[in-house]
RNA sequence: GGCCCGUUGGUCAAGUGGCCUAAGACUCCGGCCUCUCACGCCGGCAACACGGGUUCGAAUCCCGUACGGGUCACCA
């Protein structure tokens, strides 16, 4: 037996599996030609970023076509664990229309047959690996303690070498096997590093999807593959488990591209075929002068819980991260309306390799259209959903009279030109608030061109001949039919071409009923808005408003 | 500092050597429509970071500079 089978079996005793073994497990996937296997893999703080979903988003799209997308669990740091996180991050991704067909669940069980999908969960395989690397000799323990190492980098810093555990500085990479097995026996605690054979002299070519060919040294370091408790790093973990889940493509922020090197010299160690890198670029806000990522700490907005808060409905949130994903697909839903977002043909090419602001204007444009589009009983429902949570006054306001609050939704909806004023259902309690007594404040703020008493003359003479069985021509008629003994002219272009000769025209008429009624200058049409009313409110209103 | 990535209007971006007098969207500003506002329509402001090459020809290819970002853990 050689030294390094020794050594294995020393490290490792109680595994007795083979990496074949697993490989007869975890066979390659069934899957139609060109379909794709992407993986959302979060650690499990419960925070979702709003870079999370946008990754999430992406995979989703991209496992279409008889692919999967699966949740992993990456927990191998039990320090920043967080009580029902998984339950936090499948309802983040759910408010988005985001579900993985497979991978760990919300009550604690899995989807799939390529489980444990929680690293924790996964010692044994990841053991089982690590031991056939030593008995390759590719990797070999270290009892380096955090002060030794702390020792070393002083000692490079000093002697103007490269800090890191590589090469001549890695104390432990030769260290005889009696040594080793009396530390053992000592009890004293190790890490397994990686033997590394890579050079700097050579690179590795990396051909991302996004970002193109990518070009590095080749990685030097012993890095560590299994943590002192057993419990592997980030690295090692994702090429075994990225490996043996099969996935195909590798979607994740591009800080990881530093690590390329170390990836791609664990795969080939271990003798697997690398997946294809997706390394997509982080969000980035302005801040001051320059612009920075989006921060989990300072940006509110970094939250995606934020935008079911705000109420931002769903869809503008997924179109506007599209957009920013492939900028085409604006274009594409223009020309495909009504069609479901899975039709849209996404491209891991067209996606920027650059850093996108993020633009709350835009967010809210996308939103404004989303929401035009839908029916009044959409809106309702969607209002009513996010009302539930987070805004009771309006919950129940709506949930009285159904019927009432659809009818007021439907004003210009359906239409060849809808209104787009709603960018947020937290923008609706406004919109509709002098539809409800109860919401209505009145107030009267006398426009400029208007006197007290010019608008109380056109408010009594107004109430005088209301009536509310007008349609929409007769009730104008009305309306127009005051200006004349006050004054006006219900002709808005005799009134530009001539000002001098009137006080005003019909438009500061229909003002000043709308005040009265709504208690602003602004409003869509007042007649489709009297009719909700309703002859008692209107003629209140009408009375009371100065 | 080493290594890597990026840089087209205020923002997202099209563009892969001649079709670029550089598209479209958002924002902003005019105007039209109009009972107000919104919508819609018409129009406007506004960009290839800089310097060298290569080429008949460069936003596009190469080199350098500047600026921005990332990364150099027993975190992911």
């Amino acid at each position: 037996m050689s030294d390094y089978a020794l050594l294995a079996e020393l490290l490792f005793p109680h595994i007795d599996k083979t990496p074949e073994d697993y490989e007869a497990v975890y066979p390659p996937r069934n899957l139609p030609e060109g379909a794709k296997v992407t993986r959302f893999a979060p650690s499990p703080t419960g925070f979702m970023h709003l870079g999370n979903l946008f990754v999430s988003m992406i995979d989703s799209i991209a496992a279409r076509d008889g692919g999967v997308f699966y949740l992993r669990i990456e927990d191998t740091d039990k320090k920043r664990e967080v009580e029902d996180a998984v339950e936090r991050i499948l309802h983040g991704l759910a408010a988005f229309g985001i579900v993985p067909q497979e991978g760990e669940q919300a009550d604690g069980g899995a989807l799939g047959d390529y489980g444990p999908y929680r690293q924790s969960q996964r010692k044994d395989i990841y053991q089982c690996y690590a031991k056939s690397l030593v008995e390759k000799g590719l990797a070999y323990p270290c009892f380096c303690t955090e002060e030794e190492l702390n020792y070393l980098r002083a000692k490079q810093e000093t002697a103007g070498a490269n800090p890191g555990y590589y090469g001549e500085w890695a104390v432990f990479r030769n260290a005889p096997l009696g040594e080793v097995r009396r530390r053992l026996r000592a009890g004293e605690p190790y890490v397994l590093r990686l033997r590394s054979d890579g050079s700097e002299e050579k690179k590795i070519v990396v051909e991302d999807l996004v970002k193109g060919k990518i070009e590095m040294p080749e990685n030097i370091m012993d890095l560590v593959l299994l943590k002192a408790d057993g419990i592997p790093t980030y690295h090692f973990a994702h090429a075994v488990d990225d490996h043996l889940m099969r996935t195909t493509h590798v979607v994740r922020g591009d800080e990881w591209i530093a690590s390329l090197p170390v990836h791609i010299a664990l795969f080939c160690a271990l003798g697997f075929k690398a997946p294809k890198y997706v390394h997509v670029s982080p969000i980035m806000k302005t801040d001051g002068g320059g612009k920075r990522k989006l921060s989990k700490r300072k940006d509110p907005e970094a939250a995606v819980s934020y935008y079911a808060e705000q109420g931002y409905p769903k869809e503008g949130v997924v179109t506007y991260l599209l957009t920013l994903a492939n900028s085409n697909f604006e274009d594409w839903l223009r020309a495909n309306p009504g069609k479901a977002v899975t039709g849209f043909p996404f491209n891991f090419k067209k996606m920027s390799p650059s850093g996108a602001l993020f633009d709350l204007a835009k967010l809210n444009d996308i939103c404004k259209n989303v929401i035009s589009v839908m029916t009044a009983e959409q809106v309702y429902d969607y209002v009513m959903d996010w009302a539930a949570q987070f805004d009771k006054t309006l919950h129940d306001l709506f949930s009285a009279d159904p019927c009432y609050a659809k009818a007021i939704l439907s004003i210009d909806r359906g239409v060849k030109k809808p209104r787009k004023d709603i960018a947020t259902w937290s923008q609706v309690l406004d919109y509709v608030s002098y539809f409800y007594d109860e919401a209505f404040r009145q107030r009267f703020d006398l426009p400029e061109n208007i006197s007290a008493a010019g608008a109380k003359a056109i408010l009594s003479a107004y109430a005088a001949v209301y009536d509310e069985n007008d349609d929409k021509d007769a009730w104008f008629e009305r309306i127009k039919a005051l200006c004349e003994p006050l004054g006006l002219t219900p002709n808005v272009k005799e009134f530009k071409a001539n000002p001098q000769n009137y006080k005003g025209h019909v438009g500061d008429v229909s003002t000043v009923i709308r005040l009265a009624l709504t208690g602003r200058e602004n409003t869509p049409d007042l007649y489709s808005i009297m009719r909700l009313l309703g002859k008692d409110r209107v003629l209140r209103r009408l009375n009371t408003a100065l």
